[in-house]
DNA sequence: AAACACATCCATACTAGTCGGTATGTAGGC
DNA sequence: GCCTACATACCGACTAGTATGGATGTGTTT
């Protein structure tokens, strides 16, 4: 017997899809028929499920992107490692991840942030509520690891952290013009540089994971 | 007399509306009818100057980005100056600059990079090649301030320069998604701890080189 | 347990408006 | 005279969104 009907299934494949697409052409250039072909859902779904695009985006942003986002970050609450190495771990598995796909398509985050941002209120502060997420994770993780003496005591972990956020997004940005990794490996060894700045002159090695 | 024709003055004038439309809505949500209306321009006249939209998107990135990119770090080869110095001067007035305008439009190279390098090699060509207009400015001036001895000489220039430009472009971004300038602050507080971890000089002594 | 009511879920066909682009005509300037 | 520099009118394709109808599932009543 075959499940004629399936609202939640249908409404996840609609986000699913709709988050590729958007993904792949932005959100104002995403098109509502793409989003079917690819689920081969019918319009007549998409609309009872969502009222109209910009509630779908919305949608987007706040069951698709956000949950990927937290997720991301998971790593930098384990205690047993070294925040710093975290951070810059993470930031290189997500590359090696956006390299896969053949074309370079970024951050979904940064992405939307600079198509709606400055035009849509909703997104802005669906956008900047995952930034702020990103930016708070790290920064109490730098604090933490202040703490554990792991991390310069006389950084100030705030600014720190937003700073090295901004400076992973950009370095992606610099990856997506460049169309090579090579430019993204530069940035990215500039940014070790930096983060080893954040090190504490002599670290104990007695959080070293064998 | 008056001058009822005027080809270059019509290209020029094309060329600004529609970096203008451009800069604010994107390229591919960016409208020639739009366009047209901002100069009072019409169809006719633009399509002979442009044989279609996607020419008139380089036209702008190559006749009015561009040289706007190489002005911008012009004084970078002010001897006179400590290039860090500079560095951060330039970061500063072009984000006043674009915080003037009520909406954060950011930088519309980092914005064209991010809607359009993935989709058109066309663009993304143009659009590296300011960017490497950058690094190279910034890796220079980084490697005639060692020789000045303004710069830690162990520094590897090129991947500083890298960075550097993508923690700048990173800053761009966050502020555009936080629509305040708290965030640019705070990420502009911490880029100004990195570049002075690049100095000589360092007041610091927790960031000194083994 | 059967039957009915009713809301949910989805399908099809259609619309008004905007898009980039073109065909054609015409007026200015050397 | 003739090419350049425009102006006007128009086109097919595509856009988000809607109107309408039907199928399905569920709760209620008898």
């Amino acid at each position: 017997m075959v499940i004629k009907r399936n609202p939640d299934k249908t409404r996840e494949a609609i986000l699913v899809a709709a988050f590729e697409e958007i993904h792949a052409q932005g959100f104002r250039s995403a098109s509502i028929d793409n989003i079917l072909r690819r689920t081969g859902v019918t319009k007549g779904a998409l609309y009872h499920h969502f009222p109209n695009k910009t509630a779908l985006g919305y949608a987007v942003v706040e069951d698709v992107i956000t949950p990927w986002a937290e997720q991301m970050m998971a790593d930098l609450d384990d205690e047993s490692l070294n925040p710093l190495d975290t951070l810059m771990r993470i930031g290189m598995e997500q590359s090696e991840l956006d390299t896969q796909g053949s074309p370079m398509l970024g951050c979904p985050v940064n992405n939307l942030v600079h198509e709606m941002s400055a035009l849509d209120e909703g997104f802005r502060k669906r956008l900047n509520n995952i930034i702020e997420i990103w930016r708070s994770r790290i920064a109490n993780a730098l604090k933490r690891g202040q703490e554990r003496g792991l991390v310069r005591a006389n950084l100030n972990t705030d600014h720190a952290a937003a700073f090295t956020l901004a400076a992973y997004e950009g370095c992606i940005s610099m990856a997506k013009s460049s169309h090579s990794t090579e430019m993204f490996k530069a940035c990215y060894m500039g940014m070790t540089d930096y983060v080893n700045s954040l090190r504490t002159d002599d670290p104990k090695p007695s959080t070293a994971v064998a």
